[in-house]
DNA sequence: TAAGATTGAGATGTCAATCTTT
DNA sequence: AAAGATTGACATCTCAATCTTA
């Protein structure tokens, strides 16, 4: 994922320094790791994956209703509408939440959390934030929490501007 | 990932301060999006995808012959052996590395780099770092770059502890 | 025609079971 | 029997093509 491939002369884009390279790996063993065992933890105990519990979470925030576009939803979650789009269909399958076509404009399709998804995500809550204390929040010194936290906002900010499907 | 789902009563594990959940959000978005992100690059210019890259690229670091058991390679790239075996195989067969038992140990199998494999890292290697760069390190503060850095070393400690498969 | 969303085919990941060597 | 590695079945993700409404 980083690191200089043992050394060659010409071609010389900057290389990651030392520093540079040691956090890249780090992260990028990060990057393998956490998702896996987030999902474990939540497959075993709740029987649902992270990317359908970010979804519902964050479908559950959404004021006042627990409703939100399909489009706007993907913005909240980050990844492909595509991807989203098979998930929310599996989602829907099993009953935590269900799609309508907007009434406004038939284009968008509105997801809805139902009752069953609400109690889902506060069933799963307490365990999934279990683990994501353990294996992250906790282990970090406040000022690391706080570069953590800006690196996230940015991340955010980054997200609005791109376009996938 | 994060969020406490509206609001309940009863159970109470560590909820997520505002600060640390607004850090998560940001850290789930980044777990999210980055994979996709450098997959699509690694996999646009050179053909194959980012896990297969970080491989290669482990690989092509190990001192002195570009060999290394199957499961000493698995700790330098995360996730579990039967996942790299499966990414191994697929790289063996389009001829960047070749297993070989290992003849101290039968039970070993040596994944050993190739001239073709030691090539596609070396003409890969400047789009992703560059494609790091600029996803990445060059948004980070010195401060942000080090807080990272320790995030990752700490979770390349813990990952020694792990058994999967 | 364009925007939003969905679908289907193919690639990849996961988990449990299996195989080989010790 | 145990360790290391692989395999196969199944779930999921991705990409391109398609469908629907505006």
């Amino acid at each position: 994922m980083a690191d200089r491939p043992a050394r060659t002369a010409a071609e010389s884009p900057r290389w990651l320094t030392e520093k540079e390279q040691s956090a890249w790996i780090g992260v990028a063993l990060m990057l393998v790791e956490l998702p896996s065992a987030l999902d474990a933890q939540l497959e075993r105990d709740s029987g649902i994956n992270l990317f359908e519990y970010f979804v519902l979470s964050r479908l559950s925030m959404t004021e006042p209703d627990r409703t939100c576009r399909m489009s706007e939803l993907r913005g909240l979650v980050g990844g492909s509408l595509s991807r989203l789009s098979n998930v929310v269909k599996r989602l829907e399958q099993r009953g935590f939440l269900r799609r309508e076509p907007d009434p406004t404009d038939g284009r968008y399709t509105m997801a809805i959390l139902t009752d069953a998804g609400m109690a889902m995500v506060v069933a799963a809550a307490p365990g999934h934030v279990a683990a994501v204390r353990e294996l992250v929040i906790d282990s970090l010194t406040p000022d690391q929490l706080t570069a953590l936290g800006a690196i996230g906002e940015q991340r955010m900010r980054e997200r609005q501007a791109d376009q996938r499907d």
